[in-house]
DNA sequence: TATTGTTATACTCTATAACTATA
DNA sequence: TATAGTTATAGAGTATAACAATA
């Protein structure tokens, strides 16, 4: 009796599951969508040995070059503890250099490379296939999609 | 000279820090919308005493009263290690039940307590305001948002 | 006193692999 | 042999707090 309600079949496997509300919700959609394309793109860059957070980091030292620790993690909402062990890495594998501010001898201002450059420009060839697959998925509404994702991550 | 080209203004405080293509990409647009989604509504849930990931495992159990731990990962995504600890944590604080099926001794079969769908109905309450909140934002937009939120988490 | 960066530490969430028990 | 669930363990990725150097 008590089993006689299971969502599986008798003895065997399961049916369907019933998200039940959580199908409509968008916070779990938005669980779902970014797992997925962040374990898409770590597979893309871990072919040229890196990670995800150190591609980000890289391009904005390159848009940034000179800025400081706190600048980064503040770029890339990140404490400063956390930015400071990504960096040693990057500077561990000479893709980008630190040197103490003239002006304030407590920053550390950050700049690539040559190899960091290359390293970046390499990593961009992956990040544009991964976004043209993106822009395919979602089409013509790239751009809405976009902005309801950056109001999103503003607004909340 | 080296450092002329600094973000900053000499001597004090950043300036914009410039995210370059950053930017534009949905994969990172997706992460930072997810993350403030998330911390969200870990903030309002946790006023319950419970994990976003908790919520929605009551969602999913009580919509399929009776089905297994195996039922559970596959429903949320995620190893059956990982739904072991999960459901132990539920089951401590007697919101689930879990009975050996009859048909195969391996498996569990998992229920709501009384306690438990009280604590989901007010989970409930929590998890539709945040979903309010998520409305309001992204506005007439949202079926197509959530359409492209599946596509992206289907397709990739 | 306040800020930059480092370190020690810990927490969350997750998975892999080896195991038990059942099938 | 294969599957359900548990355990031990590890590894990302993150933050907090205390600290040294500098402002």
């Amino acid at each position: 009796m008590a089993e006689s309600r299971l969502p599986v079949s008798v003895n065997s496997r399961p049916q369907e599951i019933d998200l039940g509300p959580l199908s409509d919700f968008i916070g779990f959609a938005l669980r779902n969508a970014q797992e997925a394309s962040f374990r898409a793109f770590a597979r893309r860059v871990e072919t040229a040995g890196l990670k995800p957070g150190q591609f980000a980091a890289l391009m904005v030292i390159h848009h940034n070059p000179g800025l400081t620790q706190m600048d980064l993690a503040q770029a890339i909402a990140r404490d400063k503890s956390t930015v400071t062990p990504l960096i040693q890495d990057l500077q561990r594998l000479d893709l980008i250099e630190r040197k103490p501010s003239e002006q304030d001898r407590r920053r550390n201002t950050l700049r690539l490379t040559p190899a960091g450059e290359r390293a970046l420009a390499g990593l961009m060839t992956h990040a544009e296939a991964h976004d043209r697959r993106l822009d395919a998925i979602v089409g013509e509404h790239k751009a809405l999609f976009l902005s309801l994702l950056k109001r999103v991550n503003a607004e909340l």
